[in-house]
DNA sequence: CCCCTATGTTTTATCGATAATCTCGTGGGC
DNA sequence: GCCCACGAGATTATCGATAAAACATAGGGG
């Protein structure tokens, strides 16, 4: 580990070791430069992190577990995706766990709990102002893991935080819509209002509501899988968005990623 | 794998690979012979399993994932011990994942499904009356998510089968208990019979009920911890049960198995 | 002309050995 | 007598190489 790592393609590469590489990784795949499907054969990997091959199958084993890749015995990885029958059912339990984790903060909430969620929720409107992808994705999951938190219960909060990973394919297009930004943050602000106030169901329907606009987003992508995609010029070469959607057997095909330097994509609205 | 793995410990030694080892370890802490504490040291469990380092490693990652043992890095695995207020935390979890389960099947369940139960349960009562220990656990695991799959949602399903999991040391003691059984064995049948009515809420109370007793008796259990423990002769050498119980770093011992046929230990009531 | 089989290539799975890290016991210094 | 530093032992982490498996292709037989 001490070993060299030339040069990463992505600029300021914090993080190290495995977890390191799956954030890269998972990035990736949010912002779509690894389409669903794409296969992740452990060499490529190997080559692009300049890790051993036994870092490289850490990652995907925990890869696996987060749910965001499929493996396959004697086969190899690929990035998963999800069915909309999958999508609906992933969506149906992180809703109920969202509803019942808001449901249990007890309600004139603390000031201290209020005044790190305005902080957290200052830093998120800076990453949208200034447009770091990366950035909004992080604080806005920080924000609704502190406000989870909340709840008091850590596995609740443990089981939540798995199924954020779970739908973070699908939260993919949305970071780079500014109507579902805006309305996101909003929607965070009307958050740390309910805080204030008694009125748990508001709060738990708005947490739900919350999600709705990227499940519905992913669907309709899914309904016809020709939507215009924005930098897709390098992901999955030459295949159509049909084939890299397509959940039959991957075939082999070499690991291609796209511009680091990605354009945001311009798509619908909707966040969470 | 394909290399000998000689004579194991447990005569049938069904399974192979790492599933296995898993299986044979979860069994072991689940009956306790390996007490909440005890140290997993990779030399041992190759010794013991007659596997790989490779292997062994493996399988303590999958434990942790599970959450029945505890990995520090550079310091090794133990059998993870739950607090009284993580013990609470992890059932009212548990439990809502179980109502809402329960509230989502359709309620004049279709026959199919009340056949299988009924084949279930006809199955784990064989068991009971052979006191085959292995056999009720799995065999009651299976009725259960037989009944959970028919909520629909395999993601839930999922979840709360990693529940059962993590709750899986509570359920230890339960399992030889004469009375506990009888009981668990009843509700099972009035489970099957609510199926047939349409009080969906009868049947979601009456699920999260059954779970109850194992919860209370495995806090009563550490309440105070010296509790008579029936096959505790081997089981983590010559500290007493309080010790064993602390939560504490772990003082290095050498992994120490009880006698593979290990009596039965008697107490109190209580299953799931 | 099509299907089945043999073989080469790619990729993953497994192993044994070495390096790094931690814990605990011992001895010297204050 | 007590505290800190050092060293021995034990245990985990990492690596490189080899074995095994699956896929893809090309050739032969029907």
């Amino acid at each position: 580990m001490t070993a060299d790592r030339q040069a990463g393609p992505v600029p300021p590469l914090r993080h190290e070791g495995i977890g390191g590489v799956v954030a890269l990784l998972e990035e990736d795949i949010m912002f779509g430069r690894l389409a669903p499907g794409a296969r992740l054969t452990e060499d490529a990997l190997m080559v692009r992190f300049g890790a051993s091959r036994h870092f490289i199958r850490q990652t995907l084993v925990e890869m696996e577990r987060r749910g965001v890749v499929q493996r396959e015995r004697n086969v190899g990885a690929t990035v998963r995706s999800y069915s909309a029958e999958e999508v609906r059912q992933i969506y149906e339990v992180r809703e109920m766990l969202t509803r019942q984790a808001m449901l249990m903060i007890a309600l004139p909430a603390e000031p201290g709990l209020i005044a790190s969620l305005d902080a957290l929720q200052d830093a998120y409107r800076d990453t949208v102002e200034k447009r770091d992808l990366r950035g909004i994705h992080e604080a806005n999951d920080a924000f609704h893991i502190a406000l989870f938190d909340a709840c008091g219960n850590p596995y609740l909060v443990r089981t939540l935080t798995d199924y954020m990973g779970l739908t973070l394919p699908m939260r993919a297009k949305n970071l780079a819509d500014a109507d579902g930004l805006r309305l996101s943050v909003d929607q965070h602000g009307t958050m740390i209002e309910l805080l204030r106030g008694r009125d748990r169901w508001a709060l738990a329907q708005l947490a739900v509501d919350h999600m709705q606009a990227s499940k519905a987003d992913y669907l309709a992508r899914i309904a016809n899988p020709e939507s215009r995609r924005a930098g897709s010029s390098l992901s999955s070469a030459g295949r159509t968005a049909s084939a890299v959607l397509a959940r039959g057997k991957p075939t082999r095909e070499p690991l291609r990623v796209a511009d680091p330097a990605m354009s945001a994509p311009e798509t619908s609205s909707g966040f969470d």
